[in-house]
This record gives structure tokens, sequence and C-alpha cells, in this order.
DNA sequence: AAGTAGACTTGGACAC
DNA sequence: ACGATCCAAGTCTACT
């Protein structure tokens, strides 16, 4: 499941094809990969024809590149997005969810497939304006050109622009589950089901506390353990837990087998041997160790 | 306004 | 064997 550090590789990937690169001409295979575009998909089409490319800039899990035109073009990967360099000629058969393709020229691949099994994912364009801190949008870019598409999006723990005293402040003025609070990309993006499962059994917290019980210290230690884990899985490619994440190489990450307690419901926790829990929370599994995060627990 | 619930999608797992 | 049901995910929309 594409999370940060899963987005971040891509991004890494799609720079070096993207980058400074012109588009010739796009298909799109499947109408819900331009949902977002106003005119859908032919006026994605008609607009990208032509245009060229800036940097691949990537802001939590939305990426974009600056295009000729004078807007983004917003790159998502849903839960189940692949940017892969197939080489293929105009009017080739797509291949098995392949949802859209660009034809490139000036850089390193002719074309570029946008596979997306279950469509979560998007291709679109967006106005941009200015960051309102003045510092650049996101990671790949020093330009200050922040998507409209992306303007919701917080900053994310990687940032390092990111105002950590604040993003504390605000978290714990939320009354919900510090679980759901993680996942809101309005307040810190980035996480996905499987960091934030993994940041808060590092810092010892149960997910279902509510976020305002929470101390200064809780909140950063859960934010530190989060930006650990996510260098830590960015250096190894980041988590394939199924076969939906690929890098644009068609490789996977590696960082699955170091998971303490994400898809390890009924095993063992690696601290301490208990059982490992699962509860749903906002509808999203949360599994945990009864023993490691107690929900009435203070202080670790 | 903050918070929650529903919708979307699709292939794999699972119980029957 | 086979249809049925549930599940997973990220984000947007709608409602309270």
């Amino acid at each position: 499941m594409p999370e940060l550090p899963e987005a971040e590789t891509v991004r890494r990937g799609l720079a070096e094809i993207l980058a400074g690169t012109k588009i010739e001409g796009l298909e799109v295979f499947h109408p819900r990969t331009a949902r977002y575009q106003n005119g859908g998909s032919a006026q994605l089409t008609q607009q990208l024809s032509g245009a060229h490319l800036d940097a691949v800039v990537r802001r939590g899990k939305f990426m974009w590149t600056l295009t000729s035109n004078g807007q983004a073009l917003m790159m998502h990967l849903g839960m189940s997005g692949q940017f892969r360099p197939l080489a293929k000629q105009a009017g080739e058969a797509p291949v098995r969810h392949e949802r859209a393709r660009l034809y490139l020229s000036g850089g390193p691949a002719q074309s570029l497939s946008f596979i997306d099994q279950r469509t979560f994912g998007a291709l679109y364009l967006s106005p941009t304006a200015n960051t309102e801190d003045g510092a650049p949008a996101g990671c790949g870019s020093d330009s200050l050109l922040l998507p409209a598409g992306a303007s919701h999006i917080a900053r994310d723990l990687l940032d390092p622009h990111l105002d950590l005293v604040k993003v504390n402040q605000r978290i714990r003025k939320s009354k919900s589950p510090i679980k759901n609070v993680l996942l809101n990309q309005s307040i810190i993006s980035g996480f996905g089901n499987i960091y934030a499962d993994e940041a808060l059994f590092v810092a010892g917290v149960h997910g279902a506390r509510s976020a305002s019980t929470l101390t200064r210290q809780q909140v950063a230690q859960i934010l530190q353990a989060g930006i650990e884990i996510m260098e830590r899985s960015l250096s190894r490619g980041g988590t394939s837990f199924d076969q939906l994440y690929v890098d644009v190489n068609g490789s996977a990450g590696t960082f699955a087998d170091e998971l303490l307690v994400y898809g390890r419901a009924g095993q063992a926790c690696r601290e301490c041997g208990h059982e490992l829990s699962s509860i749903s929370l906002n509808k999203r599994s949360h599994v945990y160790c009864a023993n490691c995060q107690r929900p009435s627990r203070n202080l670790k």
C-alpha cells in the first residue's frame, strides 16, 4: 500500500523519467483515472499533449509535476497505482490493469504506463498558487507553487519545513482517536494504515486513545517514531505487503519483514511475546499489543 | 466547524 | 465445484 516511503520511492524514479521531457501524446484507458479532471479524459489528453514537464514533487502521498501550460499534473497512486516505462507504441493494446499511458520525448523513456488494479489512483491537472508559509511546496523541487489539488494536504514527516511543535499542538486539540488523527492528511500527511500502526506501537500508545488525552511527550514520541520508521522503510524501497506496490522498475520494497505489528494480528509481539490484537477504528483495522500499548496509560 | 459515515473499486481469502 | 460474502486500501463527498 503506497504510503510516504513508497510514494517517495516512486517519485525518485519518476523524476528521472519525466523531468525535462515533453508529452507527445496521452491515452486514458479507464475513465475513473481522470475522474478529478474537469472534462475528464478528453480534457486531460488535450491539455497535456505537447506540454513540457518540470521536476517531480511530492507532499505526503500526493505527487505532481509542473507543466508548461501553467498547471500541475497531479499523480496519485491510490492503493495500487504503479508507473512503469514499458516502451509501448501508440495504439498498442493496454496491458492488464493499465489505465493510462504517456508518450514522451527528450527523456530516457518513450512511454510511461499507469497501472492501477483498484483504480483509486488518479491523474488530473490542477492550478497552482504559492505556498502560504513561503517554503518549497514539497520534496523534489525548490518551487513554491503548490497545486490546489494538494493545498489541503499538510506537510509530511520527512519535510524539512514541517513545524513539529505546531503539529504536536494541533494533534492534541483533537478529541478523535490518535490513530484517526494520524491518518488525517490535513493534519499530518504521509501516514497510511501501516506506518500509523507501526509508529503507535513503537511509541507505546494505543490507537483508540483520544489525541486530546496524550501528553506533548507522547505525541512527540509518536511523530519521532514515524520519522524513523519512514526513513528506514524508504532506505529499503518501502513496504510491499502484497503485489500492489512496486517501484518504476517493477521491484518490490523489502521493508515488510521489519514490520512489528501491521498484518501480524494473532502473532506474538516482538517486544514482549503477548499475542497481538486487532480492533476496528474508523472502519480501518488497528493492530496493537495490549501489553505494550495500554489504552489508559498516561506515560510510557 | 469538527467529526463521522458512506461511497468508490476489485481480486483474494474464506466459509458454506 | 462454485456462487456468495467479507476484506483491504486512500480520499472525496455528504451529513450531523
